[in-house]
DNA sequence: CAGTGGTCTAGACCACCAC
DNA sequence: TGGTGGTCTAGACCACTGC
């Protein structure tokens, strides 16, 4: 064990309300003393107090409204099940078409809402285009949804199917029917046969910044996911997007025979 | 489309010194302007030109050392693949002992070094017993490495083996031998069946910001990884913090038939 | 209008590094 | 000793909220 550095004011000031906030001294929804309050209560400038509640907004636990004041976040982490849950979402074709967002959502008690927010044929970006082996200005059709959990902005998915499969079929339309859009790639003869992710981490654009409520330097989760047919070609990919302090990813696997 | 808000000093010029490092104008291992001189070229104070590359920093794009300057960071994300990861390390049993770390680091033109820091029995973290089904002051073998690449530290892994399957068998010694626990686990009659993995993303503690070199608001990925062998039992748990910027994580299953 | 947070500056003191 | 970054303060101006 070395010595401990030292730890400036404005950290330990971030530890000590960090406490405070697990403890239940202030609740999901209330507010925090306001800064003036605590550069007064604590004998610091306002800018360093500042920068201790800085630090509890990028790590999610609390989110300012300007004008109004410091409030301690009210949504628990929410648990995503990437394995089953697209399973899960085609067995419950004969339930309320429910998909898997929902029942996650429904699992932590809370109500989801969905928002289809672009639906269109486009040429994808780049990393896109070349999962899906697109060249030049092919075409794809984009279906971009905002997510919600009780009302808060919890996640966007933006996903692209070929132009040449996707045409003239009912993935075109804002309700892809029981199933989604996976059953309707299986009666379309591509049907999946695996799925493919990659989870990177980074800070938002400003148009996510704006949707999800975050600061510029709170991270997301960027998750790249692929469908893959029995071909071994790549016939969808979505891109979900979300505060990293508000999920956790969940894996399963079967270990290979040694 | 909605009107832009405005943009502080510190972000833009956390933007302007983004690009030029994306851009080349500043490579890898070269030092920025100092803050007095970036502070001058732009007009602003030096606390504003702090703020700007603390930002920076957190987004793991610069490393700063004390006293000396700001430096480009030098190594680029590395893929974890999660899901072949194992097997692959069994199958190279007859190589060098190379293990699933070793490849990944490779595979990016960098050098891999691993230490055994712990290697003891001890009652493990509640997180941790929880999974294991252990109670009580029951102990597992704990195995903790600290993961380098190319000398620069980039991962802390600690594994725990419940000390009623580890007690008296090669899984105590610091190497493992050729196919590494799994195979040793095997051997004492739990071969892994199945892998979980969950993924959160958490800022990291005093003793982890030490070693991999990070500031406190760094996220670091925390995933909590458990082998289940074929009677279901939760046989090994292994812990992996790594900074988010450095890596990309990579899982693959199979769907479901419908 | 008063209260909230967002930002900025000037100036300062400190720890650390290289020479 | 001079240069680097880390931190802090006092004071200020601004935008936004709610009364």
């Amino acid at each position: 064990m070395g010595i401990e550095p030292p730890r400036s004011n404005y950290r330990q000031l971030a530890d000590l309300l960090r406490s405070a906030i697990h403890e239940g001294t202030y609740e999901p929804g209330a507010t925090l003393p306001s800064e003036p309050e605590l550069a007064a209560q604590y004998r610091l400038s306002r800018p360093t107090v500042n920068r201790a509640i800085l630090i509890l907004r990028n790590e999610g636990l609390v989110r300012v409204e300007r004008g109004r004041g410091t409030f301690v976040r009210e949504i628990p982490p929410i648990n995503r099940h990437a394995t089953t849950r697209y399973p899960r979402a085609s067995r419950e074709r004969d339930g309320l078409g429910r998909g898997a967002f929902d029942t996650e959502i429904r699992d932590m008690g809370l109500k989801p809402r969905s928002e289809v927010v672009q639906l269109e044929p486009v040429v994808p970006p780049e990393r896109v285009a070349h999962a899906l082996r697109l060249t030049d200005d092919q075409l794809a059709l984009v279906r971009k949804r905002h997510m919600f959990a009780s009302d808060a902005p919890i996640q966007v998915a933006t996903s692209w199917v070929p132009w040449s499969i996707a045409e003239g079929t009912p993935l075109e339309r804002r309700d892809t029917g029981p199933g989604g859009t996976y059953s309707r790639l299986a009666e379309l003869g591509h049907e999946v046969a695996r799925f493919t992710e990659a989870v990177a981490v980074r800070t938002p654009t400003r148009e996510e910044e704006t949707f999800l409520r975050l600061t510029e330097e709170q991270p997301l989760f960027d998750i790249f996911h692929i469908a893959w047919d029995a071909n071994d070609r790549p016939v969808e990919v979505t891109v979900h997007v979300m505060p990293t302090f508000q999920w956790v990813l969940n894996y399963e696997w079967p270990a290979e025979p040694q």
